[in-house]
DNA sequence: CTGTATCCTAGCAGATACTG
DNA sequence: CAGTATCTGCTAGGATACAG
């Protein structure tokens, strides 16, 4: 696999750049892999939860906003699994247990303030379009 | 909604950092909302199709492998729907249709390089994570 | 406290056939 | 060419009950 790798530009604002960055071998193509982890329902919320440092089970159940107990349970899990999330286990009775952010997952950080930040200046024209489309299919 | 809006920084390296994010009152949860449009398993490559100009739907068909024509119409709709796709027919016959990228869809490329490129710096951390999370469970 | 185990539903998505 | 209609399976996710 080679490195080819080019500084990233900050921002696009033409169909030219957009041309620009396909010519020069980009594919903002995310793996599906990426998209199927922080896609899900919960993930997101979870790591960023856990990014300030170590929180307990019921912690999270509570923080976390209409999750089931199953869904934290499953997507803790799954963030396990990909290295996103620390899962410490204290032997004691009761049990308790801890999860944090590696620092492989406030990288992701980053990304996800590029997404809020696209969502903060467009949610209103995405709000305005499906309204006008909306209105378009009743007529 | 008031506008408190900060420089982004580059990248986050330590827990110190998020914090700092976190207090700076960065809440970097991209809505629902848009994980759900772009979360799709096809709307992305078709974004990406249609950045460069005006794409007919066989073009698409044909471009997007194993897309059946139910989920292109339907994701194609559903972008069109959110503003991201501009839809355009021509009444000849056979009809003609052409479906282009949004200014809005073409800054949405920053965001995906941005997840592009953490997924290619960890993608091999995560797959190390997760057979060893596997490995784990077979013992 | 930290989970499993079951059951259930809605929506995503594929396959196939039909149409203006 | 550019779709729609229908049937079907699969999986994410919710509700609830139970367990170490």
């Amino acid at each position: 696999m080679s490195q080819r790798h080019t500084a990233v530009p900050a921002e696009l604002r033409s169909r030219a750049d957009a041309d620009a960055l396909i010519d020069a071998g980009y594919c903002p193509i995310p793996p599906r892999e990426i998209l199927d982890t922080i896609g899900g329902k919960w993930a997101i919320q979870l790591i960023v939860a856990s990014a300030r440092g170590p929180m307990r089970f019921t912690e999270l159940e509570r923080l976390i906003e209409g999750i089931s107990r199953r869904m934290l349970t499953l997507t803790l899990r799954h963030l396990e699994r990909d290295g996103l999330l620390k899962r410490t286990v204290y032997p004691t009775v009761p049990p308790k247990v801890e999860y944090e952010a590696t620092p492989m997952a406030l990288e992701l950080y980053e990304a996800m303030l590029v997404l809020t930040n696209w969502s903060r200046r467009h949610s209103a024209c995405v709000a305005r379009s499906r309204e006008d489309y909306d209105a378009r299919q009743a007529s």
